[in-house]
Formats: C-alpha cells, sequence, structure tokens
DNA sequence: CGTGAATTTGAGAGCCATCAATCTAAGTGG
DNA sequence: CCACTTAGATTGATGGCTCTCAAATTCACG
C-alpha cells in the first residue's frame, strides 16, 4: 500500500505544528497520490477559472499564488513552500479565482479529487486536518491584509523574512537564522506591494540596522529579536508547535 | 425535526450562490442550531486567541474580523452579512488568529462543533459545502489582499462598495442599485486602509464623478457599470451564480 | 435643544512611486 | 576563452498620493 517512493512525500505536511497527522494518516495521504509532476520555474500550473479535478501537493521548490491586474503587474496573494497542500482548497472550489505557479523548479505529487472523496467518506479526523490546512491558508492570508494595512515598507518586508524563517525552520529548510530564500527583490515587490527600487533600499536599511542581510537569495538573520520587533512579527497565526513558535521571535536562544 | 422558529436562520446560507444547499441539507443544518444570541454593535464576539468549540451563523447584521495593531488602530480582514457563517472556520483551527466583533446589533445562531462533527460523520455533500464556505471566506480574504495591492484609494473604496452591492444583492440586501450599508467613514478606511479624512475625499470624488453617493449609511449607485470599472471589480470570487454576477457589473440591464 | 459622534474641509509633510541610468553576475555562443 | 546578452541589483532625482494635524460643520439622539 506504501510506496516506499513515495513515503517521503508528505513528510512535511504539517510538521511542526501544532496539528499532527499520525503515521497512518500520512500514508492514507500519500496511498492518495497519483502520480508527480515537475514545473519549471516561471511556469503556471494551474490558471484562474479553469475546473479543476485534481490538487496538488508541493513536494519539492517554491511555488506562487498570484492575481494579474489589467496593467499586466503580478500580484502575490500567496507562498508555498514544501509540504504545503499548493491548491488542496480546489477540491471544494472546483475552479480557483487566481494562478497558481512555480517560483523556482518544483516537483509536486498530484492528488486526485476522487481521491480526496474517498479519504472524506471514511477518515473525518484526516479530512479535519485537510480542512484545516485549507483555513491555514486564510489566517495567512488574513496577516497578509494585515501587513499591507498596517504596516510601512521596511515593516512588510521584515514581516515577511520572518514569516519564512518560521515556515522554512518547520519543515527544516531554516535553521532558524538562516535560509534560501528563491526569490528576486521584484518578487518581495509583488508580495510587500512596494517597487522593486524600494525593496532594494528597503533591504539595504535592514542591513544598516543590523538586522539581516541578502546576498545572493541566501538570507541571514543577525538580529532575529530585532527583525520580528520591526515587522512586528507574532506567528500565533501559523499555528507552530510551541517550541518552534519560540524559537522564530527570537524569545528563546537558538542554541537550546 | 426542524423547528419552525429556526425555519429562516440559513435562508441565506448560500444564497444565490454557484454551490447551493437541498432542503433536506439546510434543515439539517437548522437542527444543529443549539441557541440564538445577539451582540450590541461594538461588541467583540469571538477574541482572538481563545479556544473556542462553537460557531456562530450571522443571521441578522453586519459583523467584522479584524486583528489590532499594537498602536491601537484595528484593521478589518473581513466583513460578514447576514446568511455568513461567521466563524466556521473556528471548527478545524479551534483558536482563531482574530477578532470577531458585532458592527451593528447582530442576531446569531449557536451551532456546536460536536453538532458539526456529527453532520461530518454521516453528510459528506453538506460538509464540502460548508467546508466550501470557508473557502469562499479565503478568497474573499484574496481579492482583499488584490484590493491593498493592485488598487490606489478611490479604487478600493470603489472595489468595497461593488463587493458590498453583490454580497447584498445575493441575500436580497440590495436591489442592485441602491443598499443599506452600516459603516461610518472610519470602517471603510478601516478595510481599505486609509484615513477617515481621505475615505471622505473619496466619497466625494465618488460623487462628483457620478458614480454614487453615501449619505446616512445609505449607498446609492448611479451608475455602476462605471463603478465597476472605477473599482475593476470582477465578482468572479464570489463564485455566485451567473445571473448575479453579470448584475453586479451592470453587464445586463437591471430592468431584465 | 444640547451633546457627542460622524462628516467635511484645509494646509503642510512624508513615504514611496516613477523615471532613468549604472553596475554586477551569470549564462551563451562564436 | 572572451565578447555578448540578459536578469537582477543598485543608486539618484523628482513628483504625487495619502497621512497628519487642526478646525469647522452636520447629524443623530436623548
Amino acid at each position: 500500500m506504501i510506496c516506499p517512493h513515495q513515503t517521503m512525500l508528505t513528510k512535511n505536511v504539517l510538521q511542526n505544528r501544532s496539528h499532527v497527522l499520525s503515521a497512518l494518516e500520512r500514508s492514507i495521504l500519500e496511498g492518495a497520490i497519483a502520480e508527480t509532476r515537475t514545473y519549471a520555474a516561471g511556469e503556471v500550473a494551474v490558471h484562474q477559472g479553469m475546473v479543476v479535478n485534481i490538487s496538488l501537493l508541493l513536494v519539492a521548490g517554491f511555488m506562487t499564488r498570484h492575481i494579474d491586474a489589467p496593467d499586466g503587474r503580478r500580484h502575490l496573494v500567496g507562498i508555498h513552500l514544501p509540504g504545503d497542500f499548493v491548491d488542496l482548497h480546489a477540491y471544494a472550489l472546483k475552479k480557483l479565482d487566481h494562478d497558481v505557479g512555480a517560483l523556482t523548479d518544483v516537483t509536486v505529487a498530484v492528488i486526485p479529487h476522487t481521491a480526496l472523496e474517498r479519504i472524506q467518506a471514511v477518515h473525518d479526523h484526516l479530512t479535519r486536518q485537510l480542512w484545516f490546512l485549507t483555513l491555514l491558508d486564510a489566517a495567512i492570508h488574513r496577516q497578509w491584509i494585515y501587513r499591507l494595512s498596517g504596516l510601512n515598507a521596511l515593516e512588510r518586508v521584515a514581516h515577511l523574512l520572518c514569516e519564512m524563517n518560521a515556515r522554512l525552520l518547520a519543515i527544516g529548510l531554516s535553521d532558524g537564522n538562516s535560509f534560501s530564500l528563491p526569490m528576486t527583490q521584484v518578487d518581495i515587490g509583488e508580495v510587500c506591494s512596494i517597487t522593486n527600487v524600494h525593496v532594494n533600499r528597503v533591504v539595504r536599511q535592514l542591513r544598516e540596522m543590523g538586522l539581516c542581510t541578502i546576498k545572493a537569495a541566501q538570507v541571514e538573520i543577525h538580529d532575529l529579536k530585532g527583525l520580528a520587533a520591526a515587522g512586528q512579527f507574532d506567528p500565533h497565526y501559523l499555528y507552530l508547535n510551541e517550541q518552534i513558535a519560540q524559537r522564530v521571535t527570537g524569545r528563546i536562544p537558538e542554541t537550546l
């Protein structure tokens, strides 16, 4: 039942969150995978408005959710990391209100909605965890609204970096202070709604403040507590387990 | 089984949406209602961070979801109208990342999570529709991100007014061109992330452009097509049925 | 008719956008 | 192996949208 090759595909789902999947549930989920696919950086995997009957689980790489404006500018409404169930919401929505694209080269696992229906019919708890995952995305959306609504350019970038650090730490892709972030300054601007020119000035400011440096898609946080304060970052909306939540605000020494 | 007094409580749920509830499903939902409550305008019904085991279905009045900033300013991340399942997401989240408050005096129906568990165990389709409702909120969140990210002050307010018109029309609280909107200019500013002073200037501009007038919490749209264009409003994210969707962009004469 | 909330109007300032140019790094092809 | 190409990063100058501060006015309501 459990294909060895697939065993690792779901390892990051709900990793280090206050909600967890049992080994059995994880294997059920893996059993629902029909195939894996790859997309090259820049490709659009799911187009807005198209009816779909599959959902994608991101295995490797970064993906975006974005809305294109009439003037051609792109606005990111979400970023997805390995372990994220990128468009699980398509299970109930059937057609999406936005595009899903590959930020880097990515590998995704394809899960047909028919398989999700079978899960839903039998596994109530697992279904509720899947539902939770879609609501976690919504919670992140709300924080992004707050980021745009309540923070200035410097604060927005600081907040984004803290969120990325937290989510990447949860899946083992950050050591708590440094991580690889495959986003250009244009990308960061499309998340924070500031021009790439101003992103550049803000990044320099963060560096001059001794908070962090970004060099060649590598983020080094020098003052985690200071960066979290600058971005007014409180990770409660990520529903992380307590230990991780404490670490990403610098409230606990990383050496603990 | 179906209490006559409760029969009307769910009438607006998924009203005029492309997803619908059968009469049976509606009665099942009504059977899950434990009680009704009222809150006065300004009261906070659900506090951020508190563990809850009930969800609220808004029957009458307007509610908000909001995040309070450290500086005391409030930022709305959602508005709810009669028929909205205000905090259904609490069923899977258990504690919310934001507050839920009463914008006006409101009446809500209380549905215990134990009742939702029973529904989930038996009624797959209804459960999927409930799941859909939470995803509809997320879709609206994304559009709010876009509103803040891609639109200027005038466009944001125009977009908000179009959304309110559309959602109110769907539940019979707008005739397509005029509706009651119990929001102050401060409230509108908290949604659109502009100061109440600037909201005022924008409202005047919209009036002078012949698009709409707002007087005593009553919105009169004079040029629906123009207002939708000004706000770059496309209602696809509301998942309305086709007829309603066409009407709220002025693409079909209201007299049809 | 008084009182506080909500709306309205004005003046000045600031954050960030826009426009433009330069620089760096990495990949490509001859 | 180097000229060429291109995406991304960087820096400067200017302007505009919106904020802030302040005051006046209207409105709702007891």
